[in-house]
DNA sequence: ATGCACCCTGTAGCTGCTACAGGGTCAAGA
DNA sequence: TCTTGACCCTGTAGCAGCTACAGGGTGCAT
């Protein structure tokens, strides 16, 4: 009756392997069993698991996924707790952002200054191996 | 006579344990041992550990960092190879940093929509919960 | 009876470290 | 000489979030 494991990933874009992961983490919750020991799922697991899997698309952690989902089980409690998470994982995307663009003005200034030739007098490896740059985080700051 | 691994990691603000994982795994050159089975680092160590420091920074992995060490060993190859490794990262820094601005857009929306009250009429919980995206990348493309 | 697609459990691997446990070494001070 | 304490050693397990086996069982069709 239920839907077989792999019935389910194949609903939600999940592998199998995955879908019993998350069972094992206590992410989605346990399915009964067949006579022949299969899982069998019901349509609670598949909007469980479709919920999961658009979390883990937009980037919330395991952690933070375990929490909203069980805010979404107690609808009467503030919306402010969801909100938090968010927001916090907001801040962390534009934390890592703002972290891979700077990187990105890096990179370019080092590829930008190779002129080719030879690795002996190549700017990328020089850079790579200049000691003054090497700890400029700790001379900085 | 050489640096003890403490201070080899004190000088290049690295942990004892991250240098005696880069030898492990083949990325720093075995050094020399003391009549008390202590390692014994040369400044050529030194250099080499800045190098791999610096990579690392720069968000290039060990794969990368291992070709990169093998070039500057040889001064007659030809920069392009450098250069390859280099702009390889770098495009898949860029890579990164779209996605990360499309989910950011993403949570946007999602928080922008949440007015406060109760769980039960959540918008960032209605938006995690809601079947047309769950599978959207799917369906899209 | 046989083949095949699917399911099961358990465990190891991926990246780049980090953090122990349980010991040994070495220089300084009492 | 003994002891303290900072350092060093090896080996192994853990983090996140899966993924990929090995080695077996189930269920349906032929």
């Amino acid at each position: 009756m239920g839907l077989k494991i792999g019935e389910l990933a194949k609903a939600t874009g999940t592998k199998v392997e995955t879908v019993r992961y998350y069972e094992r983490i206590g992410l989605l919750p346990q399915a009964e069993r067949t006579s022949g020991n299969y899982r069998s799922y019901t349509p609670a697991h598949l909007d469980h698991l479709n919920f999961i899997r658009h979390a883990r698309r937009l980037g919330f952690d395991i952690a933070d996924i375990r929490s909203l989902l069980d805010l979404a089980d107690q609808p009467e409690r503030d919306c402010a707790d969801a909100d938090r998470i968010a927001s916090g994982h907001l801040r962390a995307v534009e934390d890592k952002i703002a972290r891979l663009v700077l990187l990105r003005e890096e990179l370019n200034r080092m590829i930008g200054q190779c002129r080719g030739g030879s690795v002996g007098n190549c700017r990328i490896i020089e850079t790579l191996a200049d000691h003054s740059l090497c700890r400029s985080d700790h001379a900085g700051g």
